[in-house]
DNA sequence: TCACCACCTGAATCGTGTC
DNA sequence: AGACACGATTCAGGTGGTG
């Protein structure tokens, strides 16, 4: 096994909160350094005046000098700028998080593809409690958008599909999350009581972005960092964060957050393994254990097929021989086949997959993961 | 009321369908001649090689000559001028809708805003039964988006909040719409039995879009026609449509479609005039899925009350309109009223509440709950 | 007629390690 | 760097045949 790391001297410092402007911090990063990155950058949203509700009392709504651009070429500099950066500290495997509305995603959207990088799914967040459109002119705008992209289109990005699928009671987690809206008390308030920063996101959503997308020990970026969602929900998950803030007190808010905040135990970090990274047993290795003996038939689902094993971990069937995955290609006129689920083998009268007998391979092997070892990690 | 109507010399033809380059047809429309745009224009896939299932079967993706694009560049350059001219054939007050996925809907969003439309909302709509990802390398990619634009900020633009608003229970229609795909019965096939166009969008969308956003007699034109979703449910819903689809066979078979369809008797077509929790599945759904037609009759428990259902989720008796909530309270001098028990249809000689009609919704959309789930608790 | 089951399909940017 | 072998991976709903 090779261990890919950066020189020491390329090493970000972990777990700290930079006070400053984004563009200026990004650019003492050094390059390749980071696993992840989430952004959550000014909306851009162009509001006009100030909004009633029915009632006539006012919308606390967005209105931070941080949130003002001239034009939309102004806001596409800016964005070229930070996504261009960040794509220069990520990683060649990493990948990034961007989150916004209809006022600038598409803007985002654009920018990130004409850089480089290769988009992996638009995920739709739902809001259980979304702001009512008050003047009735309007649909709801109850979501908002994440964009989920890698470095490039080459990159192996980390996905924890069996933890996802796990989670959403064994059905592949889609593109549209449900969550409710940051409040209550996980809302952080300024000293007044009102909130400290206007567009604070929930921790539920941060805790399923970085339980998806990174692994226990990665460095995530959060260029953007306000009031430190990212990196209290990095903390939790044993994930370490980089947060880039130019505001002083919403960088105190996060840091005096962060503090109360524990990581979980690592046995509740663990992760559902894939079959992917499982050691791998070859058919080979089913013979030269006893498992299966050469000469011994196995069968294709239906029955129709008699193969014979051979001592040298082939099969064959009449003319033909080969591997279990070429034959079974083969047979079925296909270009591929996975040959642990085609092949099958009879015992007490019935046909079981080939695949089972990986399984006495790997405990004879000692590569079986047992359940008493899971639960004491 | 004031007819604002173009000069005559400019007034397109209505109900047709175009055959030939959208970029060349729209140029020979006049200026400010149409009052809604739906455009569904091709994706951008970039689709490399072939895709197997699981169980090595082929998965047919779209694989057109016109869905491919040498270039970002080129597609931009492309969308640029059709939007372009979409937005000079729109009315003043006119609007447009673009639906598109993760791989153009960010280069659409960010040339609509180049060009000077004022985005209104982005709708997602999520699929009921999207194709799963048989790599387990991302999220089901389960949601497609709207971008729904006036053509300026200033655009006085149509939105029939009102009926949206009873076609969702009395609360206002969000910006997340739960459809099926387009197949069974609906998808329309070629003589071999194959799907006669890849992606054919459901009608069931096309309605909401269009009751939504236009009137009865607006023009609809829409620059990919393809097999005519918009031009059917544009008839059925007494608007007018212009299609420009450069496929012959595409045309043909939106033609064939589209003399099938009945438009709506007027009175059904009637909106509400601009004047909880519990259903998870909204009056207007029933509709939308072809449960109970518009114009057909809901009666009181003692068949004393002839009501009418309207398109647009409302219900009318005598000179009174507005949800199935609103009609079952006034009718009976109530304050309040629960129309899902109140109001019942005929079938068989005998009526049943309209509540039964949600489980066969839920079950369309996926909601039911298991029987045996149900029985247990 | 109904229950059940096997099979088909949908806008899809859908591997990784070794030689 | 490229070729090749190995082998991991699917959900909801419609359709049509069978008992």
């Amino acid at each position: 096994m090779v261990l890919r790391r950066s020189p020491k001297s390329a090493r970000p410092q972990r777990d700290r909160i930079i006070i400053g402007d984004s563009l200026e911090q990004l650019a003492k990063i050094p390059d390749a350094s980071v696993d992840l990155v989430f952004a959550d950058p000014p909306y851009n949203l162009q509001l006009d005046g100030e909004l009633l509700r029915p009632n006539n009392t006012r919308v606390d709504g967005v209105d931070n000098d941080w949130d003002r651009f001239a034009s939309f070429a102004d806001y596409d500099a800016f964005c070229r700028t930070w996504l261009g950066e960040c794509r220069r500290i990520l990683k060649p495997d990493g990948a990034i998080w961007v989150i916004g509305s209809y006022h600038n995603v598409f803007r985002l959207g654009a920018t990130m593809q004409d850089l480089g990088f290769w988009i992996l799914n638009d995920v739709v967040w739902r809001k259980v409690n979304p702001m009512p459109n008050f003047r009735g002119r309007r649909f709801t705008n109850a979501h908002e958008t994440l964009i989920w992209a890698a470095r490039d289109q080459k990159s192996r990005y980390t996905f924890n599909y069996e933890s996802l699928k796990a989670f959403n009671d064994d059905l592949q987690m889609r593109s549209d999350w449900l969550f409710p809206i940051c409040s209550g008390p996980e809302r952080l308030k300024d000293d007044d009581g009102r909130k400290a920063h206007p567009t604070q996101k929930p921790e539920a959503l941060l805790n399923r972005v970085l339980l998806a997308s990174s692994n226990v020990g990665d460095v995530v970026l959060d260029p953007f960092f306000g009031t430190g969602t990212t990196g209290a929900v990095a903390k939790r998950l044993g994930r370490s964060y980089i947060g880039i803030e130019r505001d002083k007190d919403y960088a105190a808010a996060a840091r005096e957050r962060i503090a109360k905040v524990r990581q979980l135990p690592a046995s509740a970090l663990e992760t559902q393994p894939s079959k992917r990274s499982e050691p791998r047993v070859p058919f080979g290795t089913i013979i030269e254990l006893g498992i299966l003996k050469p000469g011994s038939a196995l069968f294709d689902p239906r029955r129709k097929i008699r193969a014979e094993v051979k001592a040298d971990g082939t099969l064959s069937w009449q003319k033909s021989q080969g591997s279990i995955h070429r034959l079974g290609a083969h047979v079925q006129g296909k270009q591929a086949c996975n040959g642990w689920t085609f092949w099958h083998f009879e015992t007490g009268g019935k046909l079981k997959p080939i695949d089972e007998l990986r399984e006495r391979a790997k405990q004879q092997l000692g590569l079986a993961r047992m359940p008493a070892l899971i639960a004491a990690e």
